[in-house]
DNA sequence: CTCGTTACTGAACAACTGTAGCGCTACGAC
DNA sequence: GTCGTAGCGCTACAGTTGTTCAGTAACGAG
């Protein structure tokens, strides 16, 4: 339940933008727990790290422009991790397998930050196209797979839009029913590299070394 | 916006039962236009049928109770409205076919509900274990087409899961950023099934007769 | 007509929310 | 020292929420 190392004293001339960093972190936490935006009040987040609830909207213009902004930073963070996981080999397969479980991994350590982030309604009420990113780097990765002669040649957009919503799905079901005794992801997942990417079944990522922490 | 026909004047003796069918379908239409189960208040519900806020208290302990309730129905007419669809044709293939597009075409028409069912935070505070019988019959579908020799035999439980995964993925995605420019849904469901379930891919379902509405 | 029961309403409570305005305090330039 | 101002807190308002409790109007049996 502790908070942060520094003990939230006023921060120095110049560094106002701590408390923003701060706030976003705290955000995120609470989005985490919480899984849906709109349960997500100023007051709590400020509660968090001991501020005055106004002083929120001294870096923020309202709740959705800081729940965009802690989203904007998950998001971030979030492609800076399946990149790295990417980086433990060289062939397109294992690059590719390490992308989609790192994200299944991510969703399972933080489900609530994936559901806002993938399935809360702001998605409705504002632009979130910065996701996009991530589904680039997928057809990126499976174009890939092709180029190198590992996958059947195809429309890479098309097979990587068909991973990603097979993928997005068993991670979503898992996710909203947490409780549920769900047979293991990297079978799941390895069953849809084959089937919809058309990788050799025989090419599983050798060791399980994806358990490092996120961030 | 106008609501039923009866005036809502008090109902006749024994014919209490009549308010809580109300009472579910205001909470319905109001579900589908929230897309979440935690925006929805039971004040509004009253107020969309006219009637004092406390009045639901006769029918329902609290408000978790009503949207269960909700989502109960909601659910059993979903199966109703399925297993109608089925019945267009004696191929499995076909049937297996009319299940899911209706599936989908009812997301797309519904899709607050959809996500209030399948993504809503209830499923974590509450047992919503009576969505399983759709996922039951989602197997059975493809069962029925293994043993007619239209796909590979195999674990009809594993394929089923696979199917329900990228599906529930692909419609989850398109129910959550409805502005996109989404592909045909049609298209990728026939990718899924031949990749997925194995079905011959010279198989569409005909006409496009799903577009009766729904209840 | 009486009277129990059904079907509902109204007022009220305590808690919570986003947001506005004003005020304070300590830092840093001069 | 003085003083502008960055960085924040306090108080308050108006609104909404779930829920409780007491009350009332209509009905139907006797």
């Amino acid at each position: 339940m502790d908070v942060t190392s520094s003990p939230r004293g006023r921060n120095r001339r110049g560094q106002g933008e701590r408390l923003r960093e701060d706030i976003v972190a705290a955000a995120l936490r609470l989005l985490d727990e919480l899984a849906d935006d709109q349960a997500l009040s100023l007051r709590a987040v400020a509660r968090e790290i001991g501020i005055a609830a106004t002083s929120v909207y001294i870096h923020f213009a309202d709740r959705d422009a800081l729940v965009l902004a802690a989203l904007e930073r998950c998001h971030r963070d979030l492609l800076h991790a399946v990149d790295e996981a990417e980086a433990v080999s060289a062939d397109p397969v294992v690059k590719l397998r390490a992308r989609t479980l790192l994200l299944g991994r991510w969703a399972h350590q933080h489900p609530g930050l994936y559901k806002v982030l993938h399935e809360s309604t702001l998605n409705r009420r504002n632009d979130m196209s910065f996701k996009e990113e991530l589904s680039e780097r997928t057809t990126i990765a499976v174009r890939r797979c092709m180029d190198a002669g590992l996958a059947p040649a195809g429309d890479a957009a098309v097979v990587s839009f068909d991973l990603r919503a097979a993928v997005h799905g068993t991670v979503s079901m898992r996710v909203n029913q947490p409780d549920h005794p769900w047979p293991p992801l990297e079978e799941q997942v390895d069953r849809f590299l084959i089937k919809l990417v058309g990788v050799p079944p025989e090419s599983p990522g050798s060791g399980d070394q994806w358990n490092r922490g996120w961030r």
